[in-house]
DNA sequence: TACGCCATTTTGTACGTACAAGTTCAAATA
DNA sequence: TATTTGAACTTGTACGTACAAAATGGCGTA
């Protein structure tokens, strides 16, 4: 889907979107368009002809190429319609979060358009380029890698230009200060590992993803705990991983640390309950047994801690409440109840949930 | 006005027109047209272009290019959005159906509006009237209650009227006849009937919701398997409920069923893995060891059945090949591809997948 | 000042080439 | 027999060239 005529299109596109030109106004000519892109005349105007097609432009021979006035780009009247961005839609806990906006925003009247970032900052750019199109009424975000440099950044601001509010679910990026729900991960992820130490575990392995801000701050919270507690951290304390690594590395790592020499840790604390399943595939495979052999933590409290082979201490996760309570917000702003500059953000206080994946050394 | 590409594209237009090559009928090659025509490939692929844009011809890469089936007067703007209305959005299997369908909608540049009707009349009407009101492409839509009357069959036609083309999945209307893609539901019923028949129960009770097509239809199929067999049907083999009763009657029926005296039945043949997963809570309660002392059987082989305590015997539901072949079909509609009415109804064959909770008497 | 002319810029039409990518079907291979 | 390979054909992407047709604005002339 990457051609050349396709970039040439959604750059021009994303000129339209962001606003750089306005209803009416002309825009480069397909020789400047040549020079600036590179490429040839054809594949300009492959990518304009298709622009022309879809309402984007409109071309006057002799005089130029020009943006055109899009109706819904003024938003007068309301299509009653929120859009909800998340990395995932169909797994884990993300059903919970989206039934509960779900449920509440169409009892009031709104309809819903759903898209998915497979948390791929390019994927996100393209949500939010789309969304800008339509007429929406506010977004429900849930960050792409918030631990990371964000390039969409550009397109948050926008949406704050064309006064569509948006409330962020999950963790935000720092430098917006968007209205929004998070959990104290922080304090999660301290509290996961207070509970095995507490329960004499001495030596405990933490796995996180370091993409994202939940798993950071997770990380922290160990950290913290370690220290507290006059705990050493070791470098094999600490398993970082990122999206793409997290269907193999952590349970590589796992094994590798597992099955040295020298003393095995009693303890592990994972990153979610997704990553806490696959490493149960690890556990047996070296005939370790949870919890006698070694106690493991979950995080988010999802389905799958309560239907897995060995019940997953975990951390519970607001899932469909806090999917609610963002649309609730969303609203309030929308109606002029709430001011997103001055509202506070919602956080979350983490809980444990105890059950059979941790016991006492 | 008589360009070259002009002649071509009006002489190609002419033979739709006339008759001379029927829907979904193959057209000359591009290297024909230059023959043909005396003119650049070029010409030919700007005329071919136009005609594909104004809903004239289809292309597809590697085959050739077809004339398209045009019932439609092409809407003036469209807004390349998609809307899928199902009973449930964030339980069961119904993420992994959406996921399918968002997938592959997204990349050819659809955006998804959900709707969900909580298996209410009610609510499906509501989740109709909104998306009539707005700019949609097309709808994949999940029938609410298809076993009952359905008093929204007047917003069904008024989407026909409207030229909105709509797909159903899991079940469909029998009064509409839309293109659809269902499971073998009765022999999906059978085959898990058959499955605790061969292993040697003679004594099997099913439990089934009666007010949606796919129950009814796996309560065929557990009938048929019993009268194949020359087994008898008792008025207690089968416990019916509603969409209402789900959370209850089930549970409570099989619960007086098991403590009764006399003969207890050996097998259990449930509606779906939810109702499964609910029903172990009884056999727990009441000592009965699954599957030594009872066999159950789950349909729909969702994530649950894995998961849960007792790995379910289930049958396989194609979840998210349904919804992306939904998806697929739908977009071929749009395109003028395929015709609502000639399009052959998708059935997938059920198939059985045994795991922990059924075993030989 | 008003008008016509013309060079310049811009999009439109039309030709060409080359290679990539998907489909089909028959021949070769295991 | 079933599977793989590959040639042939189809549409897709991308480069190039040339000239036509429409709009614009500056310049000289009436």
């Amino acid at each position: 889907m990457t051609t050349k005529y396709n970039l040439v299109k959604e750059t021009i596109k994303s000129w339209i979107v962001e606003g750089k030109v306005a209803p009416h106004q002309k825009i480069m000519s397909e020789n400047e368009l040549v020079e600036h892109f590179s490429v040839s005349r054809h594949t300009v105007r492959q990518a304009i002809g298709e622009l022309v097609n879809e309402g984007w432009l409109y071309r006057e021979q002799g005089r130029g190429t020009f943006c055109a006035y899009r109706e819904h780009l003024r938003r007068k009247h309301t299509d009653k319609m929120i859009g909800i961005v998340t990395t995932y839609i169909s797994d884990y806990i993300f059903p919970s979060i989206i039934r509960g906006a779900e449920s509440f925003l169409s009892s009031k009247g709104y309809s819903i358009i759903l898209a998915s970032t497979n948390n791929q900052i390019e994927e996100e750019k393209n949500c939010l380029q789309t969304l800008l199109g339509k007429n929406i009424d506010g977004l429900i975000i849930e960050p792409t890698r918030s631990a990371m440099y964000n390039s969409n950044l550009d397109y948050y601001l926008q949406l704050e230009a064309n006064q569509i509010p948006y409330v962020m679910i999950n963790a935000t990026y720092p430098q917006l200060q968007p209205p929004s729900l998070t959990m104290d991960d922080e304090l999660g992820g301290y509290i996961a590992t207070k509970h095995l130490i507490d329960s004499g575990h001495k030596q405990i392995v933490g796995l996180f993803k370091t993409d994202d801000l939940q798993g950071v701050n997770r990380m922290k919270g160990f950290v913290r705990a370690h220290r507290e507690h006059q705990l050493p951290i070791t470098p094999s304390t600490i398993i970082s991983f990122n999206t793409e690594e997290k269907e193999w590395k952590p349970q590589q790592e796992l094994r590798e640390l597992l099955s040295a020499k020298g003393s095995r840790p009693t303890g592990i604390v994972c990153y979610n309950d997704q990553i806490a399943i696959s490493l149960l595939d690890v556990t047996r495979e070296l005939k370790l047994r949870v919890p006698e052999d070694i106690s493991m933590v979950g995080y988010d409290d999802s389905l799958l801690a309560e239907a897995s082979e060995v019940k997953l201490t975990s951390i519970k996760h607001p899932q469909t409440i806090m999917g609610e309570e963002a649309a609730k917000m969303l609203l309030d702003i929308i109606e002029g109840k709430a001011d997103r500059q001055t509202l506070p953000p919602v956080v979350y206080k983490p809980e444990l949930v105890i059950r059979k994946s941790t016991q006492r050394v």
